[in-house]
DNA sequence: CATGAATGAGCTTTCATTCAT
DNA sequence: AATGAATGAAAGCTCATTCAT
């Protein structure tokens, strides 16, 4: 967006600090924060340890900004995906798509791994919360436009929407364990749950039959 | 059990052992399994470093003696649980007070490192997978008890029992982001998820009004 | 010897000592002397880690007590052989016997580790310089006497011994790293230097030929 | 040689590299290869724990590294004096001088310290056993050599070569505890056992006589 | 901008030795 | 006489971080 007014030296750096966090993911999904060295992600970045302290003041700071643009990813295909979704039920669709992409094992780890960090880390809870934050907003958005299309859709309390990021973190833990999950029960039992939190009117008119196939 | 038969020395030992894993499970929590030194850990279990090493092969077989006493007191109060419990609603009522054991954000931050390392480590992850096996035989046990009292109890798949998992793993990411969550509305969306698993035709006869107050 | 004026008590010490130095030296031919723990030696000798340092001080004095042991045994067999021994060529083809002996590599093993520790320990140094000693006025003792049989023999200046030695010595080195030595090409070579060292005049009449076979 | 074509970096490595060795030689000769600790070999070469392991592997490397060192010293040496030497008489004078070398109490230390070592490392072993073949093989084309000027010289079966590194190594062994050897004694007995190892025929036809003053 | 040599604290682990029982 | 629980110093090794080039 604002790339346009970057200097060619910034641009550079940009490039570098990118080279530097998907170096340091890949090493961290492996061996973990803890883990991973920073020689071996300098080598990995096919950078010199020295030079990534240009960039990132410590090794801390790595891991911080690689939750952020994990956490900016995941918001902005959320956005997308809110943006061109009209309705509950498209929405709820989508959702279901990012099931299969936390059933990827290196993910969960990774996941895992972020989440049990901010329970030792404060600023890694913050930039959790926050994504959780917007996670909600968006949420808050898109019901706000499908109650123009049909009048009466009830607000949903925060709650509520703790349900659908529940049964989504849990895949997470669950895949960990056991690899041979069943991804279609997954996302029909993930729909149920869902559909009853963004709309409960719904659920009771058509008791989920058609849907769930 | 066998306590009986053991010699003062044995009880000794034992003692000692359950120092060490006590005194490690809460440097886990607070630094992490790397981050938690075997030097801290001895200080914190009133104990020099060198006579760890008299009850445990080395700092990962500490880990992995931690998670199996975990995972052994889980799977002992499951075991009670579903002792007592006769039917099938009176077992998801029981299941629904683990809800608040997970919420405890201590138990959630140990249980996402055990995760994270089980990611890494394919002995922890063994010792996950066999509480795994149990839970789903357990539950097999009890559905086969309700069978009796309810004719034309359906079986349940071990596929559909991962909701279930699904939903109390979910638990310890979410509870550390998110220490406000509310309980209440967790139960419940537990509940319909649990029954819908658990005892799918009751869920149709009766749309589970009455007891999600 | 004087076993005989011992206490039952002072009997089964020394039995307990003897345990100890068995079980050390296993261990040191092993693992080498900084290679070996007390806790394996106590394990080997059937005995407790404590209970050893009733009768040794320290492991450094059971190194010590192993060498003089051995240096004891090595005496003794040695002073039997001369006792018996009539002559210088009896003598020799007695010494010979000692090469095999030497050629066993766990015997070669513990000899080097004896002497590399010999250059860092004056003790042990001091208890090897000992057993040097002996050996030569054991020597001495043996040509005083065959001069009586056969005058003319010369004196055999100590300088002299040391060649003996020194091919006894070399073999803990050589069979160490040549284990497909031959003996027969090493005890010819001996005997040709042993003789030219106590019954130089032998040589040079009968010039070597009938004895090395 | 090729030490031209080494850049500044790597040329200031290898002296790393020897800064490292020459420290750890002199701690391996005080204190043993096990008793000498890798902080003291640090401040020894002056440098930090750490930064060795930038040149070795692990403390056995260092002990693998000094011994392939020492060997290739030897092996040079060697040929040096077989490649300027033309008969077996000059080639054997100059064996002899590598008596009073060996006669360094501080390489006698270290000699058997190796050789020790070697009876429990494989690695070490086989390359000391490396330095024996290429002995037996510079020994082997100098008697090649020496065949051409003086026709009839025999073979020399590898057996019989077996004595001379006997008398050198033994030597070690010797001076450790006996530090008033006498080096002439020693010179005289081993030009002899030399003499008729490499040129049996020489000494049944002159009798030891001249060179051994 | 970029390197990687250099540091030293801190890690896990082992050990000789002591001492209450 | 005998045990083995307990200690704590020191081992080998790795690491995040700094800085001269």
């Amino acid at each position: 967006m604002d790339d346009m007014c970057k200097s060619a030296r910034e641009l550079r750096a940009d490039r570098r600090r990118r080279q530097v966090l998907d170096a340091a993911g890949a090493c961290f999904r492996e061996e973990g924060f803890h883990g991973a060295s920073m020689s071996r992600i300098a080598a990995r970045a096919d950078m010199s340890v020295g030079h990534i302290y240009r960039y990132f003041d410590s090794k801390d700071a790595i891991i911080i900004a690689l939750v952020q643009r994990d956490c900016a990813q995941v918001e902005a295909s959320l956005r997308r995906m809110i943006a061109s979704a009209g309705n509950v039920e498209t929405i709820i669709t989508r959702l279901r798509k990012s099931i299969p992409w936390m059933l990827d094992r290196d993910r969960a780890a990774i996941f895992l791994e972020i989440h049990a960090e901010a329970s030792r880390n404060p600023k890694i809870a913050a930039v959790l919360a926050e994504l959780d934050r917007n996670f909600r907003g968006l949420m808050k958005e898109l019901i706000t436009r499908a109650r123009r299309t049909r009048p009466g859709t009830p607000d949903i309390p925060d709650a509520k929407m703790e349900l659908i990021l529940l049964m989504l973190h849990g895949i997470a833990a669950r895949i960990t364990i056991n690899p041979d999950i069943d991804p279609q029960v997954l996302m029909e039992g993930f729909e149920k749950v869902a559909l009853s939190v963004l709309a409960p009117e719904t659920l009771c008119a058509e008791p989920a039959a058609p849907r769930a196939s």
